[in-house]
DNA sequence: TGAACGTATGAACATACATTCAGATGATAC
DNA sequence: GTATCATCTGAATGTATGTTCATACGTTCA
């Protein structure tokens, strides 16, 4: 068995530490290269972070269907404050996943990017066929 | 202005409280009829969620690279303890991302869902081809 | 059987974050 | 200018969670 400790020092990685012990070194390196980098996947995981919140999910759920919607409206759909869906608003602008037209004293949000409807669909794809009971999702 | 209260209560919103005004009641109707439903949101979110990590992230991106990959290796392949790593494993198990099988003393795990790997890539797109500045990314 | 190895698990800690409340800002109407 | 409306912002709080450490489990080899 090829057990072997890898040193390596690549470029975005940036490991101090020399105790890993690996099966496949080379299998190792080889997906190290192709790998996404480590700053790649921390933006990718913002914007998961963005709509792992079941409020702002909704929210964005609810621009998409309506196009275009008021903040006091929006509250309306979505059962929440106003004030809870202007804090979650200001992080879905703050990502690019929605955009705001002032009105007078409205504000008008309605999605600013493509990319977002697809990803909602394909989640809503994944928990229709996936596994209900995964995650405690049950009776919880 | 056509303002109005909303004391509707249906079906999943389950809101007891009657005092959201709204601007366009018609259209927050239509729209809550049309919108995916809070359990279906919350679903999703938690998927979501299970990707809102770096860590998570960038372990399932190695996943796919790979196509099949050990506890061990998987560790070094993105700089974390076996620990943190097989923690991080348990959940994306238990949310269908992943599949394990035991040979011998190790497990290689596998993914086990289409979705996930264009989830990655479409959300890969959103980052590349999207604004950077957004949401403190940069030099925070 | 005992030791070594790969992996999994539980507790503990620090951190992040969603929600609420109170108040501020900007805009319209009188 | 004042009042009112729609929205935004900041602080406070409770909860969730990522990471680490220590340890237990299951497997293989001598």
């Amino acid at each position: 068995m090829p057990d072997e400790v890898i040193c390596g020092k690549h470029d975005e990685g940036s490991l101090d530490r020399c105790d890993v012990v690996v099966v496949d070194p080379e299998r190792v390196r080889a997906v190290r290269a192709r790998l996404v980098t480590a700053a790649e996947t921390e933006r990718m995981a913002a914007v998961f972070k963005v709509l792992a919140d079941p409020s702002r999910c909704r929210l964005v759920a609810a621009i998409i269907e309506a196009g275009e919607l008021c903040v006091c409206d929006l509250a309306a759909t979505v059962d929440m404050s106003e004030s809870n869906v202007s804090h979650h608003l200001r992080v879905l602008r703050s990502h690019g996943l929605v955009r705001a037209r002032r009105d007078g004293k409205m504000v008008f949000y309605s999605p600013d990017d493509a990319h977002i409807r697809v990803l909602l669909d394909i989640t809503r794809e994944h928990v229709l066929h996936g596994p209900e009971g995964t995650g405690g999702g049950g009776a919880a």
